[in-house]
RNA sequence: GGUGGGAUGGCGAAGUGGUAACGCAGCGGUCUGCAAAACCGUUAUGCGCGGGUUCGAAUCCCGCUCCCACCUCCA
């Protein structure tokens, strides 16, 4: 597998440090809020390829912080009146029904920065007794950049470009522009823990670098991110790591493009952005997920109503070859497969499966694995109908499966048939017996009645089939 | 000013040297009692513009135009 290496700008041949073990750490959200559908694309695209990379039959451990205290959280608690651990509390758990909603499964570990003081305070300890950083009295530890020769790295600018460019705050009492907090003074009654340097809390970046390397060691396999948290974060997130472990903090720096909004960055400083929970009311977590997959992940993607509801349409092509091979699976006459079938299915397999692996190999290119499930749909659709075996329907699925689940999609197509409540079995009867007898009109009645309670029916060769709208 | 990314049919989006995937939308057809779903056909002689290299370029080179991101909190 080939991926995009933001450190180095190239497409490198993917190989973890220790075969077989993917160690992997995604920058989460900082929780002072519900997630938006920008969070939502990193958490999908880091999901995807924590799915593939398990595919491949890599062990991935996965890690995603919480940042649970900084500016905005202090800030929104107060607003809200209570504890900035209780809004997180409350955040999170929000998180978790967002992220259950996209498919996007639990880290190995989720990390909070407020249960890891001690071990952040001695991180700082190390950078200070190695020259890295200073007191700003009555303000905070400092990280002092000109001590790091290869800071930018990541950025790929330098000190002096930084510097000519800068629209950050100068402190006069910084040393120098870029230079950035490792420890911030308490003000007023904002909370705090104690240090060697006086009471505070930690700075943005050093959390990322303390956690990662608590669980999982010095270098990270891939560390990812949205790339608008290249510069300063994971440049500082480098920063501050490598001079104290001696090694670089990650060997893949991946990081997934920005969503726009007519055409630009959709933020929450902007305030051009949409919940995710607002735009869950809308379109199920399945269709977010596919819209979110439907581009490169390092391209920009635009956001906007009329987009997701083509995505919607697309996907449904793919639900609806599902359902036919379930259709036909249930009706099958024909328990096992023949020999003309057992080919067929085997040449769909080879095929599919490695076209799939081509596309995802090469960079986690899922809009052309997209593409190749759209092309099984279409051979499935094609060359497997009524007469079928029900071991062939069942082996397609089964293919289905294989490949959607990398993608996290199309599990609630291919799961187990919810029963349809009698009321509903009923009408179909009823209709069923119309149509027996005719009586086209009466059959049509139920059939939009029931299309009205968002169950679609559909006369095929080999009997009636439902699905929901 | 610096550093990157990008411009592909009506819309979205793959494709980085071999003659334009895929999806949506549209149109025509097949199937159907009618539908739906599906299938077949059709919609870019051309990939921002102008040059060049090559037997051959959306893909490489040069120039130009426009757009976006980062250099501040941001996924």
């Amino acid at each position: 597998m080939r991926l995009h290496n933001d450190l180095t700008r190239t497409l490198e041949p993917f190989t973890p440090l220790v075969p077989g073990r993917v160690t992997f750490y995604n920058c989460g959200p900082t929780v002072y809020d519900r997630i938006h559908i920008g969070n939502a694309r990193n958490l999908v695209v880091a999901d995807t390829l924590r799915r593939y990379l398990r595919y491949k039959g890599y062990q991935v451990t996965f890690v995603q912080n919480f940042t649970d205290v900084d500016d905005k959280i202090i800030r929104r608690a107060r607003q809200l009146g209570i504890g900035e651990r209780e809004l997180a509390d409350q955040m999170i758990t929000e998180y978790f029904q967002d992220a259950d909603a996209l498919g996007v499964e639990r880290a190995d570990v989720h990390p909070r920065v407020t249960d890891h003081i001690p071990e952040i305070i001695e991180h700082i300890a190390a950078l200070e007794a190695l020259g890295f950083a200073y007191v700003i009295p009555g303000d905070g530890v400092y990280y002092r950049v000109t001590r790091k020769p290869d800071y930018g790295k990541l950025s790929n600018r330098n000190l002096a470009e930084l510097q000519a460019g800068a629209r950050v705050e100068v402190s006069a009492q910084k040393e120098h522009p870029m230079d950035f907090a490792l420890w911030k003074f308490q003000k007023e009654d904002e909370i705090a823990w104690d240090s060697p340097w006086g009471k505070g809390r930690p700075g943005w970046h050093i959390e990322c670098s303390v956690m990662a390397r608590r669980y999982l060691g010095d270098t990270l396999d891939i560390h990812a991110g949205g790339e608008d948290l290249i510069f300063p974060h994971h440049e500082n997130e480098i920063a501050q790591s490598e001079p104290v472990t001696g090694r670089p903090l990650a060997r893949f720096w991946i990081h997934n493009g920005m969503l726009t909004v007519g055409g630009t960055k959709m933020s929450k400083s902007e305030g051009n952005f949409w919940y995710l929970r607002d735009v869950l009311q809308r379109y199920s977590g399945e269709v977010v997920r596919f819209y979110l997959l439907s581009a490169h992940y390092r391209k920009p993607l635009e956001w906007s109503d009329d987009l997701v509801a083509a995505a919607k349409s697309g996907l449904e092509r793919l639900h609806n070859a599902v359902h036919n091979l379930r259709h036909l699976a249930r009706t099958a006459e024909r328990a096992e497969a023949s020999d003309q079938e057992r080919d067929l299915l085997a040449d769909l397999i080879a095929r599919f499966r490695q076209r799939f692996q081509e596309a995802m190999d090469d960079d986690l290119n899922t809009a052309l694995a997209q593409a190749v499930l759209f092309d099984l749909a279409t051979e499935c659709n094609r060359r497997i109908g009524p007469g079928a075996s029900r071991a062939l329907a069942e082996e397609a699925l089964a293919l289905f499966r294989e490949l959607g689940g990398v993608l996290g999609l199309l599990g609630s197509a291919l799961a187990e048939e919810e029963s349809l409540d009698a009321e509903i079995e009923r009408l179909i009867a009823l209709r069923q017996a119309a149509r027996k007898a005719r009586n086209f009109a009466e059959a049509d009645r139920i059939r939009d009645q029931l299309r009205a309670m968002g169950i679609i029916l559909e006369d095929t060769p080999t009997g009636v089939r439902w699905r929901r709208a």
